[in-house]
DNA sequence: GTTATTGCAAATGATTTGCACAAGG
DNA sequence: CCTTGTGCAAATCATTTGCAATAAC
């Protein structure tokens, strides 16, 4: 799989004429080191533990040109900042739930809501192109028992959440 | 409904100890005019036309607001900029198809797609608070015809469109 | 060599905020 | 009055961009 994302890369690269550097490998090493989704800052704070000086320029240039190719997808998380998950290689049509107690994401997918997603497209005369389903939920553990590991998680690392409302 | 409207506003601000004030008035008025998604610059010239001196700072200020009083909804098109929609009083649950190629947005409402995401929700441990779905797709007339009407307009406007991707 | 890429720092654009003054209750 | 709301301008934050130096191919 670290195979076949490399080859990805490179093909896009190559096809649209531009160069291979370290820095562009650098930053798709760490990114694929993990399924988590991240920032462009955040990523920053990963590639400089990782011994890599690449700058946040080049970390914003090749965050567009990896969602250009199609290996990082933007998302959408709700709290104001511009997220990526690095997981729709894996699953192209998973969809997300955001806890609005502790900010904590769950990646889906259902076959019935890509269908039914397709059905009302069409219905609209449109071909679809990409759907992003995103619930804000709140989770059991908070309703029951009034608090979850999350929260204190989320909150100890300052995390932005998702409005409550009211 | 205009009357719902305002008596949700005058509710909402009476418990909360906060102030009837004429700039908050006259934004309200001014977005419920219509049943267009809007950006708070979008807003701002709304008002000027209207014969509002409400500030840009008071711009924002009322609009978070009003979100928190669930008169509208901050919705993502993908656009990168803050879109409000004043239409969840009367559709509660709807949804938006973002044209690719135009940018058009269009609202619609499933009651299949309500019933599967709640399904979803619950199955993984959480009580479903609100969804959004946007689906990006391509219209028929471009894809038939190679071209369509609000393209054209979009691209008079100057309108930012969501990344076409490849 | 030629052209793409990088890093830096400055620029941008949207949004937020501090503060003194104005206005609602 | 007392406190909230407003307008202004300055500040902030994420992101983008111009440009000279650097590195691919």
């Amino acid at each position: 799989m670290e195979e076949s994302i490399r080859e990805r890369l490179d093909q896009f690269i190559s096809k649209k004429g531009l160069r291979q550097t370290s820095q562009r490998d650098e930053i798709v090493d760490v990114i694929f080191a993990s399924d988590e989704h991240f920032t462009p800052e955040q990523l920053f704070d990963r590639l400089r533990s990782a011994g890599s000086a690449a700058s946040r320029a080049t970390v914003y240039r090749t965050l567009a040109l990896l969602d250009e190719a199609e290996l990082i997808h933007e998302i959408e998380l709700g709290d104001g900042q511009t997220t990526y998950d690095p997981n729709f290689l894996d699953r192209p049509t998973h969809n997300h739930l955001v806890c609005v107690d502790c900010g904590k994401v769950v990646e889906f997918e259902d076959e019935n809501l890509d269908l039914i997603n397709d059905c009302v497209t069409r219905r609209l005369g449109y071909q679809s192109v990409r759907q992003s389903l995103r619930i804000e939920a709140t989770c059991e553990k908070i309703r029951m028992q009034g608090n979850c590991p999350d929260l204190i998680q989320a909150r100890m690392e300052g995390k932005r959440l998702p409005n409550r409302k009211r």
